[in-house]
DNA sequence: CGGTGATGTAAGCAAGCGCTTACCATCGGA
DNA sequence: TCCGATGGTAAGCGCTTGCTTACATCACCG
């Protein structure tokens, strides 16, 4: 009769993370019960802790999931374009990487090492990029852009910025950037790779 | 016998609303109890209660609270340098307004309002100073810099962007900003394979 | 078959939560 | 002096939480 029987565990855990990855990113870590996810996924509460362990592992596994291909290995001077232009495009894969961050910020460990591991990569490569002494500071401001209209499109979902066309958000932002970037105060000239 | 009596009800309303803005902003409104406010406060749990009524009424008095004396009114064209400037020298002040609403974006509807009364202004001063078509979208935009960099210091804390000097980051930021507000409708070619 | 391990489930436990209740202690005014 | 109003407190209620336990149900293999 009931055809719900002996989906597989693999199926299983797959259903678990799917759902604990958009509630998470819906609702935050706290408001977000294990009930929900194993309601959501369509699979039994205890199952969760079976393949899980605890609710904080389910968090850190959505995260693991989530932060895999991040960014291959590109070339330095097209990585805020690519990184811009992947946030901006992001309707169309459903990551929720920022969000889940976002919302979920009560455990300060978590939140900190997903910013350090999706941070330090877009930092080092915006750093190559520059020839300033204060290139890192220049980078992390570049990030904090970034940052910070990923904030207001996907959370908050402020106008006009959420429905603004992604070309037309490049070319606004791409020469403010490269003012930031290449302002030169006196740049001894050897040749970056 | 125990001399911590009649404190007065002012006085413990006060306490109550400086321990819950500063936990609230530690560990986001889930993670903090009733329990622990009135613990930091020195006041007595029931108190918060016959005070407030309940521990989302309390939230909303801290956030009305904060966001009072926001940004009086300025000449536009120093807005943005006004605003970065009040968020790179935030230590002095212990205002968290951006902590909070980022930590406790639980009740979504509460947020939202803190974004839009703290964005509009901003928007409106930040859009008088160009003569785009699109001057909200890079209005917002600006806004989404403001909030990043807020973001990465205050709640991440991200060196070298948290320990940065503030003249410093501003005489980095400002040149960028100019070029997207000033920048005429003319796009330069971008460096695209 | 029979048993062994993986999969799925109902029920519940201990702890923590927001909130309430019933009760002191103090003070100003009559 | 008595009394009501006000400030303060201990105890606990009802509920939800993350997590556990004991028990069915299947697949597979000797």
């Amino acid at each position: 009769m009931t055809e719900q029987r002996k989906r597989g565990s693999t199926a299983s855990k797959e259903a678990l993370l799917d759902a604990a990855r958009d509630l998470f990113a819906e609702r935050g870590y706290d408001r977000t019960t294990v009930r929900d996810i194993a309601g959501r996924a369509g699979v039994n509460q205890a199952l969760l802790f079976r393949y899980f362990g605890s609710k904080e592992a389910l968090f850190a596994a959505v995260v693991a999931r989530s932060g895999r291909d991040r960014l291959a290995g590109s070339p330095p001077d097209q990585v805020f374009a690519r990184i811009l232009r992947g946030i901006l495009d992001k309707e169309h894969h459903g990551d929720h990487a920022m969000r889940i961050m976002l919302r979920s910020t009560g455990e300060d460990a978590v939140a900190r090492e997903i910013h350090d591991r999706l941070g330090q990569d877009y930092i080092r490569a915006l750093a190559g990029t520059t020839g300033h002494p204060d290139a890192a500071l220049r980078a992390h401001l570049v990030l904090a852009w970034i940052v910070g209209i990923d904030l207001l499109r996907s959370v908050t979902g402020a106008e006009p910025l959420a429905g603004a066309d992604s070309d037309h958000v490049m070319a606004c932002v791409l020469p403010a950037v490269r003012t930031l970037l290449e302002q030169v105060q006196d740049i001894p000239s050897h040749s970056d790779t």
